[in-house]
DNA sequence: AGTTGAAGTGGACTATAGTCCGGTTATGGA
DNA sequence: TCCATAACCGGACTATAGTCCACTTCAACT
């Protein structure tokens, strides 16, 4: 009988295609863009079937996730127990200010990516699990900062700021460096806490 | 030679059918939900071909965006030049709150719609006559009451936090006060200026 | 009313996401 | 080593978005 809630290990050839299936869409990715890249065409890449692609997957935004999760999870680490201001050690505010710049850089970085991965179902963004840690470091970071806040809302509010979707529509008219104030500003405003 | 800029009146039998295909996609989109809703059965029900709906709304997301510019109207007027505190009349701040409230409700109703109007392109959002609207509504309102605000990018971060993205999937989660409260606070935080 | 050409029309066509299921293979136990 | 079984594989299949272009119709101007 096998452990409940520890699946057995992933079977050898199965894990030979996530890792052929990953590595060939990051490079068709990269190579075309991502929308002019069609599942079929990673499959092939990779040396799979169809099938296989989407019952690992699920779908694009499935692959979309799974591939950004590898690079996220660099600035977890960072976050999480790197050195200050952006992990721990810092003062809340400017470790809130640190994080703030990091995830816009990030999420410029990765923007088309991301933008796929929240296609599909309608507020995918807010169940996928990265988005609940953000969620919580922000709150966290708020509440000790700043107790008369409803940080649990206000964190929402920073990171809405903060998403693929504004980030994108946003960085061709206002430039990098003014997205990056108007959330610093956000961030100093909610921090000030004169509400 | 026809005048420029002022494109000739819609020709009669396009208005026909561009009628007949609003008609059609309400009633169906009503009915069975948009996801479920076909361009193709959108067309055989208005009447016309496939090509004409294409045509005229260039993909589903325009159709949406056509839909929603109908419900849309409605607010506006009642911003624009209805009776206080939503339209003039009010202090800057009473109508940046009554237009939150306004405004979450109209995004909670019309969530679908606003979802299907945002996919494709990312940053569509952001490039259609109605964003621009309310940005410039919610910035005027900002600076006038906070002068030591930049409200240009406040306006940005209070809309983010109305998207339909984040409505749809924190709804559920929070509920339709909490996610009300959750704008109210950012509005009065901006509102309180201590920068 | 007749002419003319620009705007509009419709349905066949292509490309792609995602489903399904019969056959195959790894894995753990005897 | 061999067996039983559950997981895995792959490609044919379906449904739908969106394109294309030869044909039709409207409306402005004689």
């Amino acid at each position: 009988m096998p452990v409940v809630g520890q699946p057995r290990r992933e079977r050898a050839d199965a894990a030979r295609n996530r890792s052929a299936i990953l590595h060939a869409a990051e490079r068709l990715f990269a190579e075309r863009g991502i929308s002019a890249v069609s599942m079929d065409s990673v499959a092939a890449a990779a040396g799979v079937g169809k099938g296989t692609l989407f019952r690992r997957f699920g779908d694009k935004a499935g692959l979309a996730v799974a591939l950004l999760d590898e690079r996220e999870r660099e600035l977890q680490a960072a976050v999480l127990s790197g050195p200050p201001p952006l992990g721990p050690g810092a003062p809340p505010g400017e470790r809130l200010h640190a994080f703030a710049s990091a995830y816009v850089e990030f999420v410029s970085r990765h923007a088309p990516l991301l933008h796929v991965s929240e296609t599909g179902s309608p507020g995918a963004r807010y169940r996928i699990g990265s988005y609940r840690l953000w969620h919580r470091h922000v709150a966290a970071l708020l509440a000790d900062a700043q107790p008369d806040l409803d940080a649990e809302l206000a964190a929402h509010a920073v990171l809405a700021a903060m998403s693929a979707d504004v980030v994108t529509g946003l960085l061709g008219e206002l430039g990098a460096d003014r997205l990056r104030a108007g959330v610093q500003q956000l961030v100093s405003v909610y921090l000030a806490g004169c509400a």
